[in-house]
DNA sequence: GAGATAATTTGCAATTCGTGCGAACAAACA
DNA sequence: TGTTTGTTCGCACGAATTGCAAATTATCTC
């Protein structure tokens, strides 16, 4: 994503106005490499701008990603998260605490799909679940059955 | 996923008993490729059974897909599919049509995370988006191709 | 600066997908 | 046939996200 300065300037380019709550949620966004939800923007912008409603904080999600500034990412827990990292780039998620990383994956560009003929591919996309460093270390200092239940125990904020 | 008559017998082992609910379901589900969602599995068990609930839909796929019968699969539609395919495979979406086909990726299983230290990598997802053989070609003879929307009509994640 | 104007912000209702709950019901078995 | 659970099913509820319209305000014009 572009930074904060520069997104004034592009939202300007598009005759749209910009507004505080505009410009708090880019400088929100501005180097999260965490992959916040909606909700969670919400909470954090809140507290710089207390009265801040959800439904500006969703509509101005949209238009980022709309506007190719951001990517929306949805992993299955129910809801989306962003992702001011537009580059080419895949995740790896963490079964224990839920934490969300960039990676990147050798030659994915090159990976094909064997079985159907014909597909015009696009975009491939990588997903990786397993354990991070910090939870297996965790785990192996205090030995507690940490399962991820399925769908409503999606995790709240990673923690590390 | 396993037969009818095998999940019968298996349902049985387990305590569970056998309703013609079940039966349908686990029918509907044999050999089934659609990666159906609750809702599509119970218009279509709704014709065979009038009077069957969405509820009993939902419980039976959960149940199945606890006992690992049945994989859940979720691609950031805002709905869940089922996937009687248990074995280890990918998927194709058609941007055009919503199809999602199976697919096999050569040496998945070799891709590593790359960006992230001691990551254990337990299990890995590809997803390929593009569009199908089939809307290829209509869209070629006719240029305004056939678009099945199932929430998010809008436009797909753009990224890049 | 003051006023005009169109874009924004907001609160709230509505929608969608899925689950908790409890009463009515029905397999399984003696 | 009766008893014992496990099931079914309707309905309320919850979480995430969007539609809507009134109130607000950034920005432009003079
Ligand atoms: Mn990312
Ligand atoms: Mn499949
Ligand atoms: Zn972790
Ligand atoms: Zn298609």
């Amino acid at each position: 994503m572009n930074s904060p300065a520069v997104l004034a300037a592009t939202y300007r380019a598009h005759g749209r106005k910009l507004t505080p709550q505009r410009q708090l949620i880019f400088s929100l966004l501005h180097d999260n490499t965490t992959h916040p939800t909606a909700d969670a923007l919400y909470a954090t912008a809140s507290h710089k701008m207390p009265g801040i409603s959800l439904r500006t904080v969703y509509q101005t999600l949209n238009e980022l990603a709309e506007m190719g500034e951001l990517q929306t990412i949805d992993l299955g827990e129910g809801v989306t998260r962003f992702d001011p990292n537009v580059d080419d780039h895949h995740h790896a998620i963490c079964n224990v605490c839920g934490a969300i990383t960039d990676v990147h994956v050798e030659r994915a560009s090159a990976l094909r799909p064997k079985g159907v003929d014909g597909f015009n591919v696009d975009d491939i996309g990588v997903v990786f679940r397993g354990v991070c460093a910090s939870c297996e270390a965790s785990s192996k200092r205090s030995p507690s059955p940490q399962v991820k239940k399925s769908k409503s125990a999606s995790t709240p904020t990673p923690k590390h």
